[in-house]
DNA sequence: TTCCCGCGCT
DNA sequence: AGCGCTGGAA
């Protein structure tokens, strides 16, 4: 069988039985950039504890949280954790909103996604997940996400060797898939939710999991 | 005690 | 390749 089919296989199977996303959780395109930050190596309801801190506090501006000073916006932040090194990520991602976008991070929609993107990836404390995140689900560029999830389970399902980098792993998608934003976006979500609810780290919960036909 | 939608530095 | 960064929920 083709990876296209099988891949599809399991997406078709996954959004049957968990039904639609609806990603990224975030009102705006800038609160799901700030949220791919935080959301860094930790549970997304730590997450949302910071950015509700942020938006109590009438923050969630680029131009606002820019001028606020880094233990500020460090003290905002700490449910999230490592809040020292998210705020200074943080505003290493503001300053270049700064400089490239005159703080519209809207502005970059429409552009090339192949020029866009190692701009993005220059910024320090973004890496390739973090950027695809926000090339994809704050800006609309049909990138595929990956992260430890996609590649435990892709790993479990024989599809990929467990160490295989961030782009080989993208590439198994990319190569495989149509250039489909919306099917990107839920595809990544679903996988989210299958890594964090029965392909889990330790014991997997692989008799009720969704990708059970696939194992 | 484990794990969480990583990343940069050494 | 290994390690520090961190709080909060299960």
């Amino acid at each position: 069988m083709s990876s296209h089919s099988t891949l599809m296989g399991m997406y078709d199977a996954m959004l049957a039985k968990l039904g639609p996303s609806r990603w990224w959780p975030g009102d705006t395109p800038f609160e799901i950039a700030i949220g791919a930050i935080l959301t860094q190596n930790t549970n997304w309801k730590n997450v949302e504890k910071a950015l509700d801190n942020i938006k109590d506090a009438g923050l969630l501006d680029a131009r606002a949280l820019h001028e606020l000073p880094l233990p500020r916006l460090a003290e905002l932040i700490r449910p999230a954790g490592y809040y020292n090194i998210k705020a200074k990520r943080i505003h290493n991602f503001l300053q270049f909103l700064k400089d490239e976008a005159e703080f519209d991070l809207e502005s970059l929609k429409g552009g090339d996604l192949a020029d866009l993107r190692p701009r993005v990836l220059s910024i320090n404390g973004v890496g390739p997940e973090t950027a695809d995140c926000i090339l994809l689900y704050a800006l609309d560029y049909p990138v595929f996400v990956v992260d430890t999830y996609t590649a435990r389970i892709l790993g479990r399902h024989g599809l990929a060797w467990e160490d295989i980098d961030y782009h080989g792993l993208q590439s198994i998608f990319m190569d495989a898939l149509p250039d489909d934003v919306a099917l990107f976006n839920e595809y990544h979500a679903l996988l989210v939710r299958v890594g964090g609810n029965w392909c889990r780290k330790k014991e997997g919960l692989c008799a009720a999991c969704p990708l059970k036909p696939f194992l």
